[in-house]
RNA sequence: GGGGAUAUAGCUCAGUUGGCUAGAGCGCUACAUUCGCAUUGUAGAGGCCGGGGGUUCGAAUCCCCUUAUCUCCA
């Protein structure tokens, strides 16, 4: 029986023998494109080929394709596991051709391949063809299936609809008819009771759809219609999973050696068996398919993250996580125990896996302790909600709280259930749906955004940047069209020529305005949308169709641009400093400020810090020139030396920029030559996650107005000492004077007994059992006067306290009483101190043993003193 | 994109309707205990209560802005 390598190497050799260039699988990861997170299927990294966008370089290809799929039509991530067939993550094994061989070769390589090399019996394969359909006049795809019908009877060439059979890339663009191949692996007895015909496309679990070949040889136009292609293309996807299972004769994709070797693993860890126990086994299957989809995000540069991409990975490895603790007992970190095991049976093929072992372990044995901690978290909450509830005689957890515990701490339902059922209560699962129900409501309801027709006013083919030379840039408004967010209406604007540059690659969009006959329009921001550059603005010019100025906020343009150039030249003495292991794992490019994330195991040391820091001056100081290659093939950049992101999907071409040793791939804005940056000036290193740390530093202005600030700082210290030439000896001599002078004070206040407080103190008057003392001081400060009080509160027994004083210019009454006196007498301080306010014109309040008030007239002090005590005598 | 929450000592966290001169456990330092270590005891250091602004007699606590983190939904 042949296992999954040589399975997926069996098919890419096959092609490789039929004259298909063999490419490596796209990064899973997608980046730049807002409509999509992550390779989905196995013709997005050709799509630019498709769309004529991008000439293909090889007319045959084909490839094994890492794909994740968490929401759609057929896939939820919380069904993962509960059957034997759905994944997260997939490979799907493809052949292309771009404008070359079309259907006879597809069908007949197809047919070659399954039957006549991987030996799949010919009576189990079914294949559709396209119907055709009358709205759209088209006929049957007679040519595929007359192609069928050299292999198969007429009995196994199915009639698929539109919806099945007929492959389009969305609303507009190339499209055509395609055919599916369909294989059946029930046993003999249940084939022969239903004919399989009867089970395609029933969605039955083991008469299932293997391979789609897509023939491209329309274009949807934007009026609906279609038109033939010059070229046609064939596009073809097969889940490798599913192909294995069929190969193998498994009823379960599961059931695969792709992921046995990983359940035996779980099995061995957890000491559990695979098929004795439903629950486990579903666990088991969670955990393993999830291991994967984490294990390859993070491989290719996605780290579990709290928003977008990053979160959806975190969810996923949580999910995993928490299959592991309810069913199968895990209480310790365990997916970080199982990366070793998925390298043995994909790094192969996947050469990333293994390169980044060390990274994805740590990574995820520390998103798995921090999810424990979550749920350690939850659980206390949880037994604080159930104690209280069972205070009350409830014996129901309620939704509402069920809810805030999902929602606000991210504690799943099913372990809320099962702690509460443990402790003999209820959950109200009603409830809970019902606060979803509204959650979800809000969200739709924020996320309506009312979009207008585009308004064409200048035709334009391709939008020009013309932001690397200049800041200024005469053009036109090409379209423009209004949104409603929530009552509030603004403007997206496509120029025909543009200065401004999009939110992109870290670094932040653009502001500025835009002049259309002397009247100045804001632009707000500029951002990416599907590759267009929109401008975000209020309002629109007067007369949209009249030449307009582009002019980006000088200013802050220069300032991006300083701390673009300044993060290359930090990636690069991080790399001289700490080693090549150094890889950019996010970065933010802002006008004040930069942030680098950056791959390396613990902290940076001082001595470290101090000499990235001298190495990037250095470079700003000999004023390399910003050298920039437009166009260039990536492989000649990668020869170079170029630093390319890791798992970042670059096209054929690319923009190179660099700065004496420093060659990045890059398409932000940059200063002409380093030394315009000034000064860089790192104000913090930290950890964000296990295995990376981050830096955030400052530059030019910025850094300037900084090292003013510190300088000045010195300088006044400097200043209180006379200009002491030695700040730190003069500091420790003063700290030591001090410390001994403060013992001498201590030691003479305790002798002599002198000051504000001995005055006081020899002032008291004996009431009965009670010292009553009064009277204003000269204390300067509020603090001064609760210092006083609280002392005397410590050493004077019996205390009754009323003291007036005059802070700056504004009375201040306090009232401090022993506890006893409190407890005896029951007078109340805060009441006295409101009563005796009035006097002050003003307030206060406090504890029954201590309070404050104050007011506008000081003049009034005295009266409120002597009101003050008459509570005493009460 | 929207909702909820968090930010307090090196770490994990308390801190009530605004009112003990901001605490606990672990860790750290010193001393004692011991042949030494672990343990234990005693003492101590360590905080602009994320940042900025405001309300108040008084703010860790209330309000506004901001940054970062966590979390749910789309």
């Amino acid at each position: 029986m042949m296992n999954s390598k040589e399975i997926r190497s069996a098919f890419l050799s096959f092609f490789a023998e039929k004259g298909h260039q063999v490419v490596p699988s796209a990064p899973m990861v997608v980046k730049n494109d807002p409509t999509l997170m992550f390779t989905n299927a196995g013709m997005n990294q050709f799509k630019d080929i498709f769309l004529g966008n991008e000439p293909a370089r090889w007319h045959r290809v084909a490839d094994t394709q890492k794909c994740l799929r968490v929401s759609g039509k057929h896939n939820d991530l919380e069904e993962v596991g509960l059957d034997t067939y759905h994944h997260t993550m997939f490979e799907m094994l493809g052949n292309w051709s771009f404008g070359d061989y079309f259907k006879k070769e597809a069908i007949d390589w197809a047919w070659e391949l399954l039957h006549g090399r991987l030996g799949i019996p010919a009576e189990r394969l079914y294949a559709t063809v396209f119907e055709g359909d009358a709205s759209e006049q088209l006929t049957r795809d007679e040519e595929a299936a007359r192609l069928w019908g050299q292999y198969l009877p007429e009995g196994r060439i199915l009639n698929g609809n539109k919806k099945d059979n007929f492959w389009e890339m969305g609303d507009s663009g190339p499209c055509g008819p395609c055919s599916e191949i369909h294989v059946d692996i029930r046993d003999e007895a249940e084939r022969r009771l239903v004919p399989g015909h009867e089970l395609v496309n029933r969605d039955h679990p083991q008469v299932i759809e293997i391979w789609n070949l897509v023939f491209i040889q329309y274009n949807r136009k934007a009026n609906g219609q279609l038109e033939t292609l010059p070229a046609s293309h064939v596009d073809t996807g097969m889940g490798f999973e599913r192909l294995c299972m069929v190969i193998q004769g498994k009823k379960s994709n599961y059931d695969t050696d792709i992921f046995q070797n990983i359940i035996a693993e779980i099995g061995r860890l957890s000491g559990r068996h695979y098929g004795d126990e439903p629950k486990a086994d579903i666990a088991m299957r969670v955990i393993a398919d999830h291991l994967r989809a984490v294990s390859f995000a993070i491989a290719d540069g996605q780290l579990p993250s709290n928003n977008k991409a990053g979160y959806v990975i975190r969810r996923i490895l949580r999910r995993a996580v928490r299959y592991g603790y309810t069913f199968l007992e895990f209480r310790e970190p365990f997916l970080c125990r199982l990366v070793e095991v998925l390298k043995q049976t994909m790094g192969e093929a996947f050469p990333e896996l293994a390169a980044q072992q060390p990274l994805i372990e740590k990574v995820v044995r520390e998103e798995e302790e921090s999810f424990l901690r979550t749920l350690d978290t939850g659980i206390r909450l949880l037994e604080q909600l159930m104690a209280r509830a069972s205070g009350e005689g409830e014996k129901e957890i309620s939704g509402r709280d069920a809810f805030l515990l999902y929602d606000t701490y991210g504690f799943p339902l099913d372990l809320t259930q099962l702690i509460a059922r443990e402790n003999g209560m209820a959950v109200d699962a009603a409830g809970f749906d019902r606060e979803m129900q509204v959650q979800k409501e809000r969200s739709r309801n924020a996320a309506v955004q009312e979009t207008d027709d585009w308004v064409e006013v200048h035709r334009s083919d391709k939008v020009v940047f013309t932001g690397y030379r200049e800041t200024v840039t005469p053009t036109r408004i090409a379209r423009y069209r209004r949104v409603n967010q929530k009552n509030r209406n603004f403007f997206q604007v496509v120029l025909e020529k543009t200065p401004f540059y999009a939110e992109s690659g870290g670094q932040v969009g653009d502001t500025g305005y835009l002049e259309s006959n002397g009247q100045k329009v804001k632009v707000l921001d500029t951002r990416k949308d599907n590759n267009l550059i929109v401008h975000i603005t209020e309002v629109l010019p007067a007369d949209p169709g009249a030449p307009v100025t582009a002019v980006v906020h000088e200013s802050q343009r220069r300032r991006t641009a300083c701390n673009h150039t300044a993060t290359h030249l930090l990636d690069h003495a991080l790399r001289e400093v700490l080693g090549t292991h150094v890889e950019q794992k996010g970065s933010l490019v802002h006008p004040d400020y930069l942030r680098f994330d950056f791959s390396h195991f613990g902290k940076m040391a001082p001595e470290e810090l101090e000499e990235v820091q001298k190495q990037v001056n250095a470079m700003i100081r000999r004023n390399l020139t910003q050298e920039e290659m437009e166009e260039v093939p990536f492989g000649e950049a990668a020869a170079m030396g170029a630093i390319a992101l890791f798992g970042e999907k670059y096209g054929e071409t690319v923009r190179v920029i660099r700065f004496g040793e420093s060659i990045e791939l890059c398409g932000g804005t940059h200063v002409h030559s380093t030394g315009q940056i000034g000064h860089f000036i790192i104000l913090s290193e930290s950890a964000i996650s296990a295995g990376v740390r981050r830096i955030e530093a400052i530059t030019g202005e910025k850094a300037d107005e900084y090292l003013r600030e510190k300088l000045q700082e010195l300088a006044e210290a400097k200043a209180l000492f006379g200009q002491t030439r030695e700040l730190k000896l003069s500091v420790a001599a003063l700290m030591e004077e001090n410390e001994k002078l403060r013992r001498q004070v201590a030691d003479f206040e305790k002798k002599e007994g002198a000051g504000v407080k001995e005055a006081l103190k020899k002032s008291a008057r004996q009431v009965g059992d009670v010292t009553v003392i009064y009277g204003r001081t000269t204390l300067g400060s509020a603090q001064a006067v609760k210092d006083l009080a609280y002392q005397l509160k410590g050493e004077v027994p019996g205390l009754f306290l009323v003291l007036g004083a005059e802070i700056e210019g504004k009375p201040l009454l306090t009232v401090m009483i022993a506890d006893e006196v409190v407890k005896a007498r029951g007078v109340d301080a805060g009441k006295i101190v409101r009563e005796a306010g009035k006097e002050i014109k003003g307030g206060g309040g406090g504890q029954p043993f201590y309070a404050t008030a104050g007011g506008k007239e000081s003049a009034g002090l005295d009266a409120a003193i002597a009101k003050a005590l008459t509570f005493l005598t009460e």
